[in-house]
DNA sequence: TAAAGTGGCACCAATATAGTACTCTTTATA
DNA sequence: TATAAAGAGTACTATATTGGTGCCACTTTA
């Protein structure tokens, strides 16, 4: 269905939290109250996050996580990937691809643009912009020679937040 | 991994094959010949390319499918939402959602704007961008600071035209 | 040394996906 | 008019993925 997993829904609202306070320890059983989810769930994303270096960890009683990076340096894409993997549409586009359709598949090259075009969106949104309320989207884009396309035929955007 | 189904991507090769020839009316034999599938894989696909009203087909003895639109009109988001619904990164996003946590969850808003910025980016890729060998996307986004970035700036994909 | 934490696995149930099979309807044409 | 070609609709099954948990080891602090 063209999402997310629950998992990663749950990974951006924690490292949206963790934003919100960038200095705090906090420890699982606390951010599982604060989420309304389970500890082991909490957990688990949470080593995931930290394998990925989004999370740094401190053990031992009065431990916990915070962010590794500062909250404008962390995108949601770096948060889709570090708990799904590199973003591709299709399977073709990954690197460890062996698409026995390639050979003959006339869409493989555009499908690279496409991954492109997402990629992009998700990684101009940072956690410092997730942390506002919402945040207005305000772009431009130009359209350019005649044989290319513009991505947006529209007014194009840019995420930008309400009260920056 | 933030991708599509594989039927979808097979939607978006078969749409792309039909757009290469507007006119043609094609069977399901000869798409799952050109395209290294089986009639069955290929077959259940246009019926639901179909059903979405992205196709119109002819039935009985010399029938065949060809496109319901002009290529122009037919976004690669049209054939993403016909074969898996509509386009929400998180299930919060989705119409008919209930999610549990909505009440409390401090990003929903944002999560708005993120799937606003991707099915953009999926929107304005139509059939005939999918026809060329591989378009140019030069959109510049502008930072509201300054400097500017090409959506795409690596080059050297290959495309490898059908003779289908 | 007990308690509070993280770290790393491994497991199972539920769900989604891919592919296939079967039967019915429509239409061209010999 | 009989037959074959082609789509229409539905249902089924194996597999893969996901979501959630549980368990125990390790680390640190009080």
């Amino acid at each position: 269905m063209f999402r997310i997993t629950r998992l990663t829904d749950y990974g951006v609202m924690l490292m949206t939290e963790f934003a919100s306070e960038p200095e705090r320890l906090r420890n699982a059983a606390g951010l599982a109250e604060a989420a309304h989810l389970s500890v082991p769930t909490v957990s688990k994303v949470l080593k995931l996050l930290l394998k990925e270096g989004l999370l740094e960890s401190i053990r031992g009683a009065g431990g916990g996580y915070r962010l590794a990076r500062k909250p404008e340096d962390v995108s949601v894409q770096d948060i889709i990937v570090a708990l799904e993997g590199p973003i591709a549409l299709t399977e073709c586009n990954l690197i460890s691809s062996d698409c026995e359709q390639k050979p003959h598949c006339s869409v493989s090259g555009n499908w690279r643009r496409i991954n492109h075009a997402v990629r992009r969106a998700l990684a101009d949104i940072t956690l410092v912009d997730m942390v506002q309320p919402h945040f207005e989207p305000v772009i431009q884009l130009q359209k350019q020679q005649s044989n290319t396309i513009p991505i947006s035929s529209e007014t194009g955007e840019r995420w930008l937040p309400t009260n920056m």
